[in-house]
DNA sequence: AACTATTTATAAGA
DNA sequence: TTCTTATAAATAGTT
């Protein structure tokens, strides 16, 4: 339709593309709008060129175009949009299941909403407890031991470092103040065991075990 | 284009726009498809009747047309498409880490995974754990307890039986066999305390508690 | 559903 | 670009 027919192939002179492209969408978009108002169908158009900003038609409101989506992939030809939602709404499900079965079970481990459990139910959980408490226990009882070696070689170093710093002053005293009395320093002989104490910071651990 | 012009607006026979719609749709779908291939545009055009199925074209395969529709909900600010998807996302993300921390608090309660936890949190659990022990000991009780009642309304109503079935045999024989010795009966004599026994179904169930 | 008289769209030229 | 215009294409009303 125009001084001369044309092959529907690509327009390879891109000026006479571009001009093209826009009559033509132009001509798209007053058609569709037409039909819309005609045989009042819900139309939607978009038309993106390959360089350029894209250009669309709705027939009706935002919402109705949303609704005509929505029914555009319901339908079937596409389904990929759907598809990946479904797959979203699967996972949701499933991890939300998962959620909930632990929950239950936590729950149960702590002895909440125990009412409806068979007394089958119960033995075992009891069980589970067992074995966990007895496991932390275990666990804190290393814990223990190692701060006791730890306190063991504080007090070890502690008794080491006082032994030193005796003779050290005793070394210092001899050279520097040979003149003073050596009261103080008797008073302190055979007496390297007096250490600074590590407290357990849980004064009733052992209690508890 | 047609013998007479028309008026834009929609055609109130019902036969003439349904007539009118196929050719301009079959029109429109042409012009999209002829855009497509003479200036390499990306068209999608979805066309519904006011009855009837819908019609389609896209330019391209699936992919080109979801980035398409992409590029258009992200330039319009419509979003609506790219929210819903976002918002689950963000439901899965939220849910799958409230699975991990259940995940691991349930892996801790069992002595699982203990190795880095510090004395603090050994204690608490230590605590927690505890606390559930003994609230399914009492619950576990309670089942006993109940099961004890049971077994002794079941042996008092069992006494009373052997009572009542001692007095009415009785009461038959002296009406109808009152010539028949008395042997069987004087056995049962004074012997109305054997019942039967109900077993609790867990021998040891003491020995747990 | 096919036909055609017209209207409309648009290719090429200015 | 935009405007013009000859011509192709679409289609309204008819059969």
């Amino acid at each position: 339709m125009g001084r001369g027919k044309i092959e529907i192939k690509r327009i390879e002179n891109s000026s006479n593309r571009q001009v093209t492209y826009t009559k033509r969408r132009n001509g798209i978009i007053k058609k569709a709008k037409e039909i819309t108002v005609l045989c009042d169908a819900k139309v939607f158009v978009i038309i993106v060129p390959s360089s350029g900003k894209m250009v669309d038609f709705r027939s009706g409101p935002k919402e109705t175009l949303l609704k005509l989506l929505d029914k555009y992939h319901a339908q079937g030809g596409n389904k990929l949009w759907d598809q990946k939602h479904e797959n979203l709404f699967i996972e949701i499900d499933k991890v939300r299941k998962e959620n909930d079965g632990m929950q239950i079970e936590l729950r149960h481990m702590k002895g909440e909403d125990i009412s409806s459990l068979s007394h089958l139910d119960l033995m075992s959980l009891e069980e589970a407890l067992e074995i966990g408490l007895s496991s932390i226990r275990d666990k804190k009882a290393q814990h223990l031991d190692a701060v006791i070696d730890n306190t063991r070689a504080v007090e070890d170093e502690n008794k080491r470092l006082r032994y030193e710093l005796h003779k050290r002053g005793k070394t210092e005293e001899n050279m520097m103040e040979m003149e003073m009395e050596d009261g103080y320093h008797q008073k302190m002989q055979g007496n390297y065991n007096v250490v600074f104490r590590v407290q357990p910071n849980q004064p009733n651990l052992h209690d508890r075990m």
